[in-house]
DNA sequence: CAATCAATGTAGGCAATGTACACATTTTGA
DNA sequence: TCAAAATGTGTACATTGCCTACATTGATTG
């Protein structure tokens, strides 16, 4: 059995290669080429796929976009009939969480100031991404999700858990002696009054 | 006058051209040929200097943070005796005045997690930086700068800031409207609830 | 059912980049 | 004074993104 000249499903296989290859490593040190290698196929066949090496990450960014919509969905669902601030810990919880989980993609997805910002594709995902929060922030001040206010509340939530993220991440914490670290939880409390 | 064989401030040099190229432009498109062809020198002089492209970057990433801790200080100096929470809110704007400022700057301070923590040189500036806002908030508070809680809410507080400072430069805001959108101002007021 | 053609793959090459090695020039200090 | 340390140059190499030209395949259609 030779190998097929049509690799069947290169786009999805690339994707693949490239997630699994950020998750063990930095995205500096992603090129085309390892990827085709690594999913057997010459270099080029790659543009036939992502018109370049940046649509191909965007698409990963925008697809960490989504699976970080789900984790916060998730962890909400898994909450069941609950107080609204309590769903509110559960989301910023769930933020932080898959920042801390694959942490290269959570770079990537915010890395250099607005990189991908010209991809409507992306733009999408961010914003279905940042509409999950919003519905939380206005659930606890009882408020519509489009009133100004509940938009502007849940911006400071997600600065504020984005920042902590990216300052964790960063090993900027990691100076501190353990009891003057705040945890998650910690930090997320501070949710409620930013939003009350 | 022909040009001499040495140059006399190299170091020197190098880092102003590269802090013009980051001015103008992103981190990415930074190069060794490109930096040391304005300087009017060959591109391995630059080893002399830098051990390579990264201990260059981390030298320019460390004096940002000195140059955030400078912005930070004076801002709080120019209000002369105020109240400790004006102090804080002036901080917080300074913080963020720094990164709107020089966004690929403060982009490089903050990318690619923990890519520079291994250096003891930026280590000790991104600490001194912090120092000044544990210091803010301490005041606040009116508790001692080493104290546990002083510390977390200094870190809840830089949290806030940073994340408000990176989803304004990615162009993650740009799609609300206006009057959904917080400025510094009304961010900076979030953060006495924080810290209270 | 065969012919065509768009989709998808390969081969080779180019220019740019970081950096290693060998060597040249200048400065310094014992 | 003169050897060693500091600082610069030149060449070369491997890696990278991407371009052009060509090969193979599978689906559509007359």
């Amino acid at each position: 059995m030779k190998k097929p000249y049509h690799h069947g499903n290169l786009r999805a296989a690339l994707l693949e290669a490239a997630r699994a290859r950020l998750a063990e490593g930095a995205e500096a040190t992603l090129s085309l080429r390892d990827l085709a290698a690594r999913v057997g196929v010459s270099v080029n066949a790659t543009y036939r796929h992502f018109e370049s090496k940046e649509a191909l990450l965007m698409e990963l960014a925008a697809e960490g976009f989504d699976a970080l919509r789900a984790g916060m969905l998730g962890a909400v669902a898994k909450l069941g009939a609950a107080e609204a601030i309590e769903r509110l810990h559960a989301t910023g919880e769930a933020y932080f969480q898959f920042a801390q989980h694959d942490p290269a993609l959570f770079q990537l997805m915010f890395g250099r100031e607005g990189r991908f910002a010209e991809y409507e594709r992306f733009r999408q995902s961010a914003e279905a991404a940042f509409a999950v929060l919003v519905g939380s922030v206005a659930a606890v001040q009882q408020l519509a999700m489009d009133e100004p206010s509940a938009t502007k509340a849940a911006i400071a939530a997600w600065s504020l858990m984005h920042g902590f993220a990216i300052l964790s991440l960063g090993g900027y914490l990691e100076a501190l002696p353990e009891d003057r670290r705040p945890n998650v939880r910690e930090v997320v409390k501070m949710l409620e009054v930013s939003v009350a």
